[in-house]
RNA sequence: GCGCCUGUAGCUCAGCUGGAUAGAGCAUCGGACUUCGAAUCCGGCGGUCGCAGGUUCGAAUCCUGCCGGGCGCGCCA
């Protein structure tokens, strides 16, 4: 699929040949990839090219001479005629502008497309695995997380449309300390339904709710203390399964008579309780629902047990990695008992640690130094658990194993202090893999992992910041989030969160308004790209209704505006930014084209209103201006469904908005 | 202490592989609809790009040092 930058970078490839066949750079001369701009000074054209500076560079000459003497080679190279102007600037740019067949195919090549217009082969079909959210399944999702998804969806449809094969991933953390807790959280509730339905009714007044006191078993002093863990206690002892355990009332701590109990948990693991995997599953099933309610989908979703093999038909993948780990000695024995668990987080009932820990070698000298780790970690703990980390190392092995060309992982900045060791593991297998006689080890020693961190999100409410207490478990949840900023129309609150996920790039902090959100005015950019999409359709509805439909095939000599050719260049830029927010991973870029693009429409809209309006007497000019509000209108909608936003053809009249009139 | 992110207009932020006179929105001041959606547009005001060096034809962008802000450094996940 071809467009308007690459028509014009291959007359420019083609100049460089040519200026290599006549002597004019030496041969040894490699064609660069040729940069275009978007020229920032009208005079300066329609595009820029510094290309002459970098071949200038290579080939030892002075840029300003090498541009004076491509200027007839590219006259040459450009047979079709798209170029009606080219100019030497500066120290040695080249100007260029567009003949009228040049810029206007930038509209037919919209028309022709349809809704693939801004689709680029820019991956050539390298397959990417792209992991995201990944939010542990012990509560719901709260804003932080729901930037992270936003963005890694986001990347995932860029990515797809500039030519890559992406599987989204989202990995489950279902093991460990943090899913036992929860269990234990869940069931303090299930063991006493009369207090359970007492602070349920007491939570939707927003009375404080008492927990350590008065429990038959006590409310885990570090528990979740969110109203969804009774709720979901509520549901699970609806649901019934658990008549027995409460029968025989285990203590909670009592592994040993969990494990009685349990045949499907012989070894009674806090983490492996019936009650345990139900909490865990009803609130990855709620996290579903939030995503959905965001239209994000995942390929897979990826169950940390399975690595440890307790999921059916699964082996123990991490115990068969850490032994080779060991083999290769990229692990060792450390000293046991050196390290206390924290009294505050330890899993409760825990065998007195005797044995010795394994620890992955993060600090070995051959590991570059941007990603060695300031310390050796431990993967296998004094009782012979695996650590979390042991879990992700066995991950991104079978992550490699599946053959994918590119790893992404997208992770909260709070997570930041993870990410060298991360990388640490994939350069490592991959090290691993080539001393084991793999030759792809040595790629992943080179590629490694890409990890991209989402910096954290501050919600304000009309400028003030909105309070979230985590004690309390009374935060701010993604959902309430979504439900406040929906007004009428469907997909509304989706489509304000998403967009203002997007309006900042991922690494920098954002202030996520909901008062702004809301509203219906430039300063909430969802709406002005909205309003900008609903204006054109609305146009292209009432020219149907006059009976001046476009037409295939329409001229386009009338549209003589400066604007009208701005609007084309913009347009024409849609690819551009799709390969750039593709290949820099910064699906932001997407979002800033529209803001721009809609504000270049609404001013030509506007200079319109007196004296060149879009729909005239005029047959030729209304038909060359429907083709250019065709063509930004679908431009738009596929911009907006790359951000997943919706593109309305009417906006919906808003309660406590001003009628327009 | 070590490491990561960050510092651009009063505020919130863009700024492409280093490229031409650093751009938007908000705020503020002033304008524009009898007709395609004024939920919009046009104009004014506003800058030592944190500071100091370096690299080169050219630095907000790359390198070094310093200063300020945010965060991370568990046999948690």
């Amino acid at each position: 699929m071809s467009h308007l930058h690459q028509r014009i970078r291959r007359v420019l490839a083609r100049a460089t040949e040519l200026a290599v066949a006549d002597g004019v750079l030496p041969a040894a001369v490699d064609a660069p990839d040729v940069p275009i701009d978007r020229p920032k000074q009208a005079e300066h054209g329609d595009l820029a090219t510094n290309l002459a500076f970098v071949l200038a560079k290579a080939a030892k000459g002075n840029p300003r001479q090498l541009a004076e003497r491509l200027v007839p080679l590219i006259r040459r190279a450009d047979d079709a005629g798209w170029i009606e102007a080219i100019e030497v600037a500066g120290p040695g740019f080249l100007n260029l502008r567009l003949s009228g067949p040049g810029w206007h195919s930038a509209l037919t090549d919209v028309i022709e497309q349809g809704d693939r217009y801004g689709h680029v082969d820019a991956g050539r079909g390298a397959s990417v695995l792209l992991e995201f959210v990944s939010a542990n399944p012990t509560g719901p999702m709260h804003v932080g997380h729901g930037r992270g998804a936003v963005l890694g969806d986001t990347l995932v449809r860029v990515l797809r449309a500039a030519g890559y094969q992406v599987a989204a991933e989202y990995y489950i953390n279902n093991v460990g300390n943090q899913v036992a807790k929860l269990g234990e959280s869940v069931w303090a509730w299930m063991r006493d339904p009369m207090r359970r339905a007492a602070a349920l009714a007491t939570w939707g007044t927003g009375e404080p709710v008492p927990f350590p006191d008065g429990f038959p078993t006590a409310f885990p002093a570090d528990g979740y203390r969110g109203a969804y863990v009774a709720e979901t206690a509520e549901e699970l002892a609806a649901a019934g399964g658990f008549a027995a355990h409460v029968a025989a009332s285990p203590v909670w701590t009592d592994d040993a008579a969990w494990g009685a109990l349990e045949a499907a948990n012989p070894s009674g693991r806090a983490d492996h309780r019936a009650v345990t995997v139900q909490a865990w599953q009803a609130m990855l099933a709620c996290i579903r629902a939030d995503l959905d309610a965001l239209d994000i989908r995942f390929d897979r979703f990826f169950s940390e047990r399975s690595l440890h093999g307790l999921d059916a038909g699964t082996v123990d993948a991490i115990g068969a990695c850490c032994g080779r780990l060991a083999a290769a000695d990229w692990a060792y024995r450390g000293d046991p008992g050196k390290t206390e668990y924290d009294t505050d987080d330890a899993p409760t009932a825990i065998a007195p640690i005797v044995a010795q820990p394994l620890l992955f070698r993060g600090t070995r000298e051959d590991i570059p130094k941007a990603i060695r780790d300031g310390k050796d970690r431990v993967i296998l703990r004094g009782d012979g658990r695996p650590t979390y980390f042991a879990a992700d190392i066995a991950y991104h092995e079978d992550k490699m194993a599946r053959g994918f060309d590119q790893l992404v992982d997208v992770l909260g900045a709070d997570h930041h202090g993870y990410v060298s060791r991360l990388k640490g593991i994939v350069h490592v297998l991959g090290a691993l893999r080539s001393h084991e006689g793999d030759a792809s080890g040595q790629r992943w020693q080179d590629q490694g992992l890409e990890v991209l961190l989402v910096q954290m999100v501050a919600l304000l409410r009309d400028g003030k910041p909105v309070q979230m207490g985590k004690r309390s478990g009374e935060f701010v949840t993604l959902r309430d989030v979504i439900d406040e900023v929906t007004t009428g129309a469907p997909g509304s609150g989706r489509d304000a969160v998403r967009f203002t996920f997007l309006t900042r790039k991922a690494d920098a902090q954002l202030d996520f308004d909901l008062e702004v959100a809301r509203r219906t005015s430039m300063d909430n950019p969802v709406y002005y790209v909205q309003y900008g999409h609903a204006r054109l359709a609305s146009v292209l509805e009432r020219a149907a209704t006059a009976g001046k439909a476009l037409r295939p095939g329409a001229s386009l000599d009338a549209l003589r505006l400066d604007d009208e050719r701005a609007l084309a260049m913009a347009v024409a830029e849609l690819p551009e930014v799709v390969a750039r927010a593709a290949r820099n991973r910064e699906p932001h870029l997407v979002a800033y084209w529209l803001l721009e693009t809609c504000r270049a429409f609404h001013g030509y809209y506007s200079r319109g209103k007196t004296d060149a309006r879009l729909i005239t007497d005029d047959d030729a000019t209304t038909q060359a201006r429907l083709t250019l509000v065709t063509a930004l209108r679908q431009a738009i909608s596929n911009a907006l469904a790359l951000l997943g936003v919706t593109a309305p053809d009417h906006m919906a009249e808003l309660p406590d908005a001003e009628p327009a009139h």
